[in-house]
DNA sequence: ATGCATTTGTTCGTATGTATG
DNA sequence: GCATACATACGAACAAATGCA
């Protein structure tokens, strides 16, 4: 899943994994994707380093996060 | 009461105290004890690390949560 | 029966400290 | 020194279930 030798930091990973996964529809816009804590386990890291990766896809435009919800894609206009 | 300098996490000290509790008959099987909120106020800590050293504890198998009405030390078979 | 408070359980968001390369 | 990653802790908010007035 991940290359943990690699140059590329994890949290960049997961978030082209989560990226890629919104664009081919696996986390539909406007719905609940994974929490950052099971995004966490999937990936075998800290909820810190998923926190990351969601931070760079929301820098993007790509995401969206609502306390106490979740975290949501966002509808590509 | 809880060693705030020391190296161990205060979620893991709530929890041993707890265990102590429920070893030595202050919380009583299938009781209900004090809620994760009211164990935050004795220890001067917020609820988030309550709630982490009682799901140790659940983890342990020595409580149960219900929700709506408490968390309960488990009978020993 | 309706509403309200309490409780568990969960979420996001943030901050701090440690360790590693 | 700096970025990455882990672990801990705090704070705020939301949801569902319970119980009680």
């Amino acid at each position: 899943m991940l290359d943990l030798d690699g140059p590329t930091p994890l949290f960049q990973q997961i978030a082209a994994i989560l990226r890629a996964r919104i664009a081919d529809g696996t986390y539909p816009a406007d719905k609940r994707m994974p929490s950052a804590r099971a995004i966490a386990e999937e990936f075998g890291v800290t909820r810190g380093t998923a926190v990351a990766a969601l931070d760079l896809l929301k820098e993007e435009g790509l995401i969206y996060g609502v306390r106490g919800r979740g975290t949501f894609p966002r509808a590509r206009d």
